[in-house]
RNA sequence: GGGCGUUUAGCUCAGCUGGGAGAGCGUCUGCCUUACAAGCAGGAUGUCGGCGGUUCGAUCCCGUCAACGCCCACCA
């Protein structure tokens, strides 16, 4: 076989990646089988939002759980990754709404019926997409599983949800203040609302008594509300005001009496003390207003514009009817003054328009009773985020958490199951649909046209996947899934709601652990934003880089929970290692050719044979500890360094006479075996970060099995791993760096050979130096090697260096500056007396040897052995030439 | 007004349970050495944000201050 000849000079990703991702899938290799005495492990897909094509944050978290379901796979589990889509309601929505715009229709001119087909037709286009993308990143999730939230299944599930919670009373419809978006016409719950400190003015008003003898001075940033004012509040306690609580103050323009109301929600500092309350235009006042029970006016409408009630407003826009209002005020001397005051204003997270609070009638959530348990969750360690900091911003927001409006004024969606008696008024909540009244037998129902927030659904997407409320196989082996994989801008949103849906109808926590992974950042640290035009397309990184590539850089050099800059530099270093990979394999099959395994008791390793193994042993270890702890970025790293470092830069490089055969059989033999295995067995090690490039490789490598997704994960064998040959190798490497950098120095190319005489020094070292003399003679380009215990005539020019206390001599006749020499050996004395100072120092210090532990104080101790045998031979060097 | 994160080489970032700092990119020197110039070999560069404390010993733990960033919050 010369598979080499197939391997081009430079990795090419784009047909190795299409030909094993399609391979994989045909040959199911990502099924999540059910197989006995295997331990299960799931992941659920975050389901992206059918509204548009993946982003690089969802190449980001999406390979993250591909890292973690290609582990767990190799390690032998019954491995779950169920993938899906959002129908992304509001938003979804939104884009179709701008299609017909653009159209020069809108939903309401086509009606529902045709809306909804097209918005379906929408989801079909961009849910392919989506999974292409996903394909293309090499995500290896389970495709005859896939769903989508408003799929049979999934509605299902929805319907179960919300009669049960409906009949626990836990779900209740009623007239509450709600964030109502004037552009997109429907409410929003709290989360999506956003708040933007925004500059703006504060407007005093003067608000004279019934009796017209006094006046209480209020001070509002939102006068048109004015309109709605049902009572001035007051503190309690507050002097100013008390001979008024009580009292009747009537409103300007519109003439209506309202009362003083003393509350505790009132701060005195703020403004005049006195605060004008709209209970039907903002929550605060809504609940003061309870409180008191004050009626609630409405009087902007659900377009933002005034309505009937504000007299001679009616019809003005809010903002309109502000101008105006305040230069009426002006005039008629009811307004005091206007400062200027920063306040947070909310805005609709979809579409950026300040939100109206107003009362209207909805369905609502109660949050506390489906909280508690999602609260103890946390504390009793069902579930745990990763970094552990992320408790704390869950918690604090279940824990300050208020009903949730669950009902939208939109089409696209899981429709609300409840349907209304037109003839008797019955409300009837069922999971089937409902033509006939249960009261009163009328056919003449209807359904609430109202959706359910998106959210509603995306909370049971862990278990609705999986077939609940059928107790389905699938339930009983992959329920509850291992871990989530999101980012951190999503845990109130979906987190925390998966949580209480969870523990609700299933009675168990959705996942043990939380993989909380920051944003992907443009190169200057920006976020991507379609507004900034700073997106960067995943699939155009992939086809200039491959994927392989771009999941490297994407789960590399950082660490959980933190951003990530997205830099070219840190893509074409992660493009030059799968180049790096490839080559090393190209030389590696190079010589292969006529490989056949041998028996393990027939090969005779070499130190650096023992080396390798035992560095690879090592690796393996930790890269299974830091997968096991999620900490993917320091594995990867450990992976590339162990790649690229030791066994490119030195084991492939001692190997090659070997391998070249100008050593034993036996020693090709041995070379042979173990460069194949050792690279085979890191392949495996990288695949879950690499998965194509190394499967690529796996397959020209002598294996056995069909894939290297199905292969066995390299647990260590610590008997394998040898302290003490990596020290010994250690050295070796060591000298071999002194003579390189002895050469650069002296500008003794490495393409001309030289000669040099190792003095041991002490006995120990000899049988090492002999064993290893070829290596120090091919990688330091020697012509001559000489090896000596020790040696009373020391070569009178050369270059000098020493490695814990073994001499090693250049005799470069000719070419030796002898003062930048003795310049060079001071300045090796030098450094070696700092050091053996410093350790002096610390071993002079009572304290340390008292109280530091014993092995750091022997260390400590050999240190200053190994720093004193070089400082003697540099010294005695230096005092031959100076003679 | 709270909370969190970040601050380490020119840039982007690692640094696990405290024993005197690393990588990639960049830069400088020398190499087209038959796996790789997307490469090889060698070099340079850091008061580990400031100040205090704990400790025999602090980049790592505690306190405090500063800068930058993020999140939450019902200041009318």
């Amino acid at each position: 076989m010369d598979e080499s000849k197939n391997l081009s000079k430079t990795y090419d990703p784009k047909q190795v990646e299409e030909k094993w991702y399609s391979i994989w899938e045909e040959n199911k290799y990502f099924a999540g089988k059910m197989e006995e005495g295997k331990e299960n492990f799931s992941i659920v897909m975050p389901p992206p939002n059918v509204t548009g094509k993946l982003h690089m944050g969802h190449a980001m978290d999406n390979t993250l759980q591909d890292i973690l379901v290609r582990y767990k796979r190799l390690c032998g589990y019954n491995t779950l990754w169920v993938p899906g889509t959002d129908h992304a309601g509001i938003a979804t929505q939104a884009k179709v709404e701008a299609q017909l715009q653009a159209e020069g229709t809108n939903r309401y001119e086509v009606g529902r019926e045709e809306f909804l087909r097209r918005t379906w037709a929408w989801k079909e286009e961009y849910g392919n997409t989506i999974t292409t993308q996903l394909r293309k990143l090499g995500s290896s999730c389970d495709w005859d599983r896939e769903r989508f939230t408003m799929d049979e299944g999934c509605s299902k599930a929805v319907r179960e949800a919300f009669v049960r919670l409906y009949d626990k009373g836990l779900i209740y419809q009623g007239n509450y203040i709600v964030n109502w978006c004037p552009h997109c016409q429907t409410t929003i719950s709290d989360i999506e609302v956003e708040h933007v400190d925004q500059e703006g003015k504060i407007y005093y008003f003067r608000y004279p008594t019934e009796d017209g003898q006094d006046e209480i001075q209020i001070a509002t940033t939102r006068p048109e509300t004015m309109l709605g004012d049902t009572a001035v509040a007051v503190h309690p306690d507050d002097e100013r005001y008390q001979h008024l609580i009580g009292k009747n103050l009537v409103l300007p323009v519109v003439g209506r009496k309202i009362p003083i109301v003393a509350d505790e929600y009132v701060e005195r500092e703020f403004g005049t003390g006195a605060v004008k309350i709209t209970p039907a235009h903002d929550p605060n006042d809504f609940e003061l207003g309870n409180r008191h029970n004050l009626p609630q006016i409405v009087v902007i409408d659900k377009q933002g514009k005034m309505n009937d009630l504000a007299g001679k407003y009616a019809g003005m826009d809010r903002y309109e009817c502000r101008k105006q209002l305040v230069k009426d005020f002006e005039e008629s001397g009811v307004l005091v003054k206007i400062e200027d005051h920063n306040n947070s204003v909310g805005h609709c997270y979809r579409c950026n328009t300040v939100i109206e609070p107003l009362v209207s009638k909805q369905w609502f959530v109660k949050m506390e009773p489906l909280a508690k348990p999602a609260i103890e969750a946390a504390h009793t360690g069902d579930v745990n985020f990763i970094p552990e900091r992320f408790t704390k911003i869950y918690l604090g927001w279940l824990e300050n958490i208020r009903d949730w409006c669950i009902s939208r004024q939109l089409w696209w969606g899981h429709r609300i199951p409840v349907w209304y008696c037109q003839d008797c008024g019955e409300v009837m909540c069922s999971t089937t649909d409902i033509d006939t009244c249960t009261k009163c037998g009328s056919k003449n129902v209807e359904q609430d046209p109202d959706v359910l927030d998106t959210w509603f659904s995306s909370g049971l997407w862990p278990f609705s996947t999986m077939g609940w409320p059928e107790q389905t196989p699938e339930l009983e082996a992959f329920y509850p899934t291992n871990v989530l994989v999101t980012g951190r801008d999503i845990i109130f949103f979906w987190v925390a709601r998966m949580m209480f849906d969870a523990l609700e109808f299933t009675g168990k926590s959705p996942f043990h652990d939380v993989l909380i992974h920051g944003l992907v950042l443009d190169s200057q640290g920006r976020k991507m934003s379609k507004s900034l035009g700073n997106g960067i397309d995943p699939l155009q990184v992939i086809d200039e880089f491959g994927a392989d590539t771009l999941r490297f850089m994407l789960t590399t050099g950082n660490t959980p929970g933190n951003d990530l800059r997205f830099q070219n530099e840190r893509l074409e270093s992660a493009r030059n290692f799968a180049n790096k990979i490839w080559n090393a394999t190209r030389f590696v099959l190079m010589n292969l050719e006529d490989y056949e395994a041998i028996p393990e008791e027939q090969l005779e390793y070499t130190l650096a044979d023992r080396w390798i193994i035992s560095r690879l042993n090592s690796v393996a270890k930790s890269v299974t500890r830091l997968l096991d702890a999620y900490d993917l970025g320091e594995a990867g790293r450990q992976l590339y360094d162990f790649i690229w470092n030791e066994f490119c830069d030195w084991y492939i490089e001692m190997a090659k006479p070997r391998l070249y055969g100008k050593e034993s059989e036996i020693s090709r033999k041995t070379a042979q075996q173990v460069i194949a295995s050792v690279l085979r067995d890191t392949m495996v090690l990288l695949h879950p970060f690499m998965p194509f490039i190394t499967e690529e490789i796996w397959q020209h490598l002598p294996h056995e099995g069909e894939t290297i997704m199905l292969t066995q994960w390299p647990t260590a064998k610590e008997e394998l791993i040898s302290a003490e040959i990596e020290q010994q190798m250690d050295i070796v490497m060591e000298i071999i760096r002194s003579i390189r950098n002895m050469r650069s120095e002296m500008n003794v190319p490495l393409g001309k050979k030289a000669d040099a005489i190792i003095v041991a020094n002490k006995e120990e070292f000899m049988p090492l130096l002999e064993q290893t003399a070829s290596y120090i003679t091919l990688l330091g380009t020697l012509e001559n090697l000489e090896l000596q215990v020790s040696l009373a005539e020391k070569p009178a020019q050369a270059v000098t260096a020493v490695v814990q206390g073994i001499e090693i001599f250049l005799p470069l006749k000719g070419l030796i500056d002898m003062d930048k020499e003795i310049a060079r050996l001071q300045k090796e004395v030098e450094k070696t007396n700092s050091e053996i100072e410093r350790i002096e120092k610390k071993l002079n210090n009572p304290g340390f040897v008292a109280k530091a532990p014993e092995d750091v104080i022997a260390k400590e101790k050999e240190k200053l052995a190994q720093y004193e045998d070089s400082k003697a031979a540099l010294v005695s060097r230096l005092a031959s030439y100076q003679a």
